[in-house]
DNA sequence: TATTGTTATACTCTATAACTATA
DNA sequence: TATAGTTATAGAGTATAACAATA
């Protein structure tokens, strides 16, 4: 019966999963978050502050202690658009860019043991397209 | 790149499924783990209270509580066993029976759901392996 | 009036240490 | 000494309401 639970099972994997991101991670004091945003920003640099947050499911009034520790730590820079006065565009700094690329590895690494969990490249195309089924 | 991401992916779909899953139980005052710990019991009456706690990835500490609010309401009683004065055997009540009854049909319209979502049960039972493979 | 970022706050989940009663 | 359950507590993560500045 609830070995058919898929949100059981989801559940358990993604503890796993997040539990080994942070053990890889906790040495460098990040956390999955702020990888997420810093990986964004090279992407969509300049990007809307409630842009990012919404990309990554988080509230526009939790993300603000998220991008101050960034910008505490000199990854990220808030500007305020000058088209609109109201928004923050994010920066990633060269700072940031250089600690990313120090994280790099790591993440590497983390994503590397999930495909050997996982068995291939192909498994986990097809295991990441059945999770886009259930958000999507 | 974060495209890549299986912890990504994993978090999104699981965030998904678990919100649907609390607003349809959400009239019933029902809570993933409450369910869980109900259903494991049909199969393991008076199954040790940190055995229950373990199967279910919650430490015993924080297991506590959801023993009292399932036992306050009457679902669920605490047993000492008599073969070992220390351990806690659970056992579900009528009631709680009862209440799982209740609770079927909401559960089975979710995996219906789900099995929509993702196109079968041939297509669930893959998810599935994939995602036991992250966490056995 | 509506939206962006912000503050404050509360609630849940999770993690850790220490206690008790039993073994 | 070790284990099961418990208590207390602290830290994340998340949710909601209200406010200032700007549109």
């Amino acid at each position: 019966m609830m070995e058919d639970a898929v949100g059981y099972r989801l559940r358990r994997a993604q503890l796993a999963v997040f539990q080994h991101f942070n053990e890889s991670f906790s040495a460098k004091g990040l956390r999955p978050t702020d990888f997420a945003v810093l990986l964004l920003l090279t992407r969509n640099q300049g990007a809307k502050q409630s842009e990012v947050a919404e990309a990554l499911g988080i509230q526009r009034a939790n993300f603000v202690a998220i991008v101050d520790g960034l910008e505490n730590k000199g990854f990220v820079v808030r500007r305020k658009s000058e088209v609109d006065r109201r928004v923050q565009a994010l920066h990633i700094t060269d700072a940031g860019l250089a600690y990313l690329d120090e994280l790099m590895p790591i993440w590497r690494e983390h994503e590397e043991r999930l495909l050997a969990q996982l068995g291939g490249e192909q498994v986990r195309d097809q295991l990441i397209g059945l999770l886009k089924r259930l958000y999507d």
